[in-house]
DNA sequence: AATGTGACGGACC
DNA sequence: TGGTCCGCCACAT
């Protein structure tokens, strides 16, 4: 299935996909922000899943908030495992990640935008 | 036009 | 710790 339509956040999602770095993870919600819809977590999802290329995209480093991957066991859940792994990432029983080690924390200008910053300052603070 | 559906997230019991 | 509810986005019915 495609997105028929490229609006400026499927757009944006997608970059900010792209540029996740190799060995680190973003979570949906962070790619939303950076998308500039903050709680559009459920919007980066729909972009994923229903985009035929997002085989051009490191789907793999998106995962939920909790540090685990979403996809379901027989639905793309051992791919997305074997890619992190692939990568140095650690994933523990039941896709498990050390967000702490391993999330993506963009320094540079377009990804420093005040409520990004604040978006990430969040997430630092426990979990 | 209205409702339903996700690879979600956060607030509130 | 764990459910439920609702907002978010774009698309499908």
């Amino acid at each position: 299935m495609d997105i028929r339509q490229e609006t400026p956040f499927t757009r944006m999602a997608k970059n900010a996909i792209r540029a996740i770095p190799r060995g680190r993870v973003a979570t949906y919600g962070q790619i939303a922000a950076l998308a500039g819809r903050e709680r559009a977590a459920r919007g980066v999802a729909w972009v994923l899943h229903s985009s035929s290329d997002a085989a051009g995209l490191p789907w793999h480093r998106v995962i939920n908030v909790r540090g685990a991957i979403s996809l379901g066991r027989g639905r793309g859940f051992e791919e997305q495992k074997k890619r992190l792994a692939a990568e140095g990432v650690v994933v523990g029983r039941g896709g498990r990640v050390d967000l702490k080690r391993y999330q993506w924390e963009p320094k540079d200008g377009a990804a420093s935008s005040p409520a990004v910053r604040k978006f990430l300052a969040g997430l630092l603070k426990e979990k």
